[in-house]
DNA sequence: CCGGTTGCTGCAACCGGTTGCGGCGGGACG
DNA sequence: CGTCCCGCCGCAACCGGTTGCAGCAACCGG
């Protein structure tokens, strides 16, 4: 491994004016400068990052924190982070909960590894955020954290679109399909959407999930949580949307046309074969998230300790549709 | 931030002692042990990783280098890495290539930063790769390279499992939808799938695909590319496959009564509703290649510069069935 | 009672960039 | 021709753990 110093005694320079040629060029005289340069190239140095993060103090690297990595929603959060990261040379280390609500634990265990640490945890206590970010710069990701950075796509709101089209539908018993007990945004989510659908005067039932899979969709479909007269469904996770979709229409139930189904992101919503997107959906700005955050956290100023709303958009697709005239009891 | 000097001085002794404390407390005396170790939890000591590592030169930590962050294929071998390394008190780096193959560029950038590379890369070419392990420890999963550790999934054989099922049930024509040109493991498992198929007497027609998520299935089923005789079709990922499935029977194609699939790893394999797995499909052990490439790279042995194969497992699920008995000409 | 061994501890060097500061040489100006 | 200034460069300290080596005390056997 060619060291800084092995470039310097080749370029028949000190170590100083060899580190200087690379990191502050304009201190250098042009001969100088370039023949270091040159050299460095060619000699393929590469800086030992432990020895620079020793002295500095920063180590040009942002740890992520996500509740897992098999969980498809977290991936294009990662890559947006990831791909402001390196755009400014920076790294990313990563490390993920996989289970139990260890994602704070882990961040502080990563105190000395990152400059900073971007936390996507939905259920860990508020005050330990808070406590964390005293020790290391923090930025918290769709989870509304108050005095502390915050990135959140605008959900809340994107229900209440979701409801909203489904109301214009002529919908009034709606179902949700929600996520595991805990999630604060979760339950924005549905607070948004019950006030919808009661003051259009309908009812909004809810039920938990446990894990955000097509699986859970199948089971749902399979053993039916909702009243008879419910006509249309909301998921939080389109993965349970897609798994309700199939399963349903195994069932003889024809979605649209018996019931409609929407979900609350658009990661299995993507596509049409010529007739518009399979499902209606919310369209969630996953990879801006992650971008922001990472943006905030490598940013010479410090983050605002605020919390940014992205937008969200609804796409319509070919899963909803007017409830039908009649409601027969059905399975 | 504590330092290891502060608490040797708090405990009254040279940092020396108090760094074999805790990192050789066999070489301390009882007594002093105890002190530092306990003085070292109440004040919150981390030891600052960039020095240990400046001397040591190990970083305690590993890069991974996917192709992509937002396909699903790759996280279940990162969270099997990664939950390998925890256990060990490792760290990860990551690195996505997003656009073009620049995964072995992207390890080469953090050479300095971790103390070996797990690299996923389908297209690099292998010269590259033997390049880059003679550098730094190397652990390439699910691509075959002589002389370099590799750990793959034994798709080559299940897609010939695959292909054995089919012709049982009477397939003869088969499709298969592969991935992008060049991928290395891709053509074995075409190669496998051939051999079965002309060897029972029927063809296998072979298309490309450019993404493995859900839209391409669905395009695919809305512009067949297939010859009309086809009566079943296999794809290289499980979202191509649902894809398929769903934009079939959307077209009034029954599956598996007119059209089976098939898929190549289980990502969206998951679930029944009583009546078994949704499709069928290879069980591909993407957290163990993971986990074991993870493992060759913490080890104390370096790991065998050796081809590892990893079994697959075959799914039946509801997706494939017996050809229709006469094949009338349909979309 | 003495030489040797063993057990524990401290000193100081070391890892490899980074940077404050001082020095040196040349040009400009009086 | 002398002085001052400025541009460029090198010396050495520094970041904070880690470890080779030496020193010291206690204990052993002879």
């Amino acid at each position: 491994m060619i060291r800084l110093e092995d470039v310097a005694r080749a370029a028949g320079v000190s170590k100083s004016t060899a580190s200087r040629a690379l990191s502050r060029p304009d201190l250098v005289a042009a001969g100088t400068r370039e023949k270091v340069q040159r050299l460095a190239a060619e000699m393929g140095l590469s800086l030992n990052p432990a020895a620079r993060a020793l002295f500095t103090g920063r180590t040009g690297t942002v740890a992520m924190v996500v509740p897992s990595l098999t969980n498809p929603y977290f991936g294009p959060i990662l890559a947006g982070a990831q791909r402001e990261l390196s755009a400014s040379g920076g790294h990313a280390l990563i490390s993920s909960a996989s289970d139990g609500d260890r994602e704070v634990e882990l961040a502080a265990s990563l105190l000395g590894h990152a400059d900073g640490v971007l936390l996507v945890t939905p259920r860990a206590p508020e005050e330990r955020l808070r406590e964390l970010a005293t020790r290391i710069p923090l930025a918290v990701i769709d989870r509304p954290v108050p005095e502390l950075p915050a990135y959140v796509a605008d959900t809340p709101r994107g229900v209440g679109l979701l409801a909203a089209h489904l109301l214009e539908l002529g919908h009034r018993r709606i179902g949700y399909v929600g996520g595991p007990d805990g999630s604060s945004l979760d339950r924005l989510r549905i607070d948004a959407a019950q006030d919808r659908v009661r003051t259009a005067g309908g009812r909004l039932d809810v039920v938990g999930s446990e894990s955000p899979d097509l699986d859970t969709g199948l089971r749902l479909a399979a053993h039916w949580p909702f009243d008879d007269d419910v006509t249309a469904v909301v998921a939080y996770s389109s993965y349970i949307a897609l798994g309700l979709l199939i399963g349903l229409r195994e069932r003889g139930v024809e979605v649209p046309g018996r019931m409609s189904v929407a979900a609350v992101d658009h990661l299995a919503a993507v596509g049409g074969n010529g007739s518009g997107p399979l499902l209606t959906a919310l369209r969630v700005p996953l990879e801006e998230l992650g971008r922001a955050a990472a943006a905030a956290l490598v940013g010479s100023t410090p983050a605002p300790a605020e919390v940014t709303r992205i937008g969200t958009e609804l796409l319509l697709g070919r899963s909803t549709g007017a409830p039908a005239p009649r409601s027969p009891r059905g399975t």
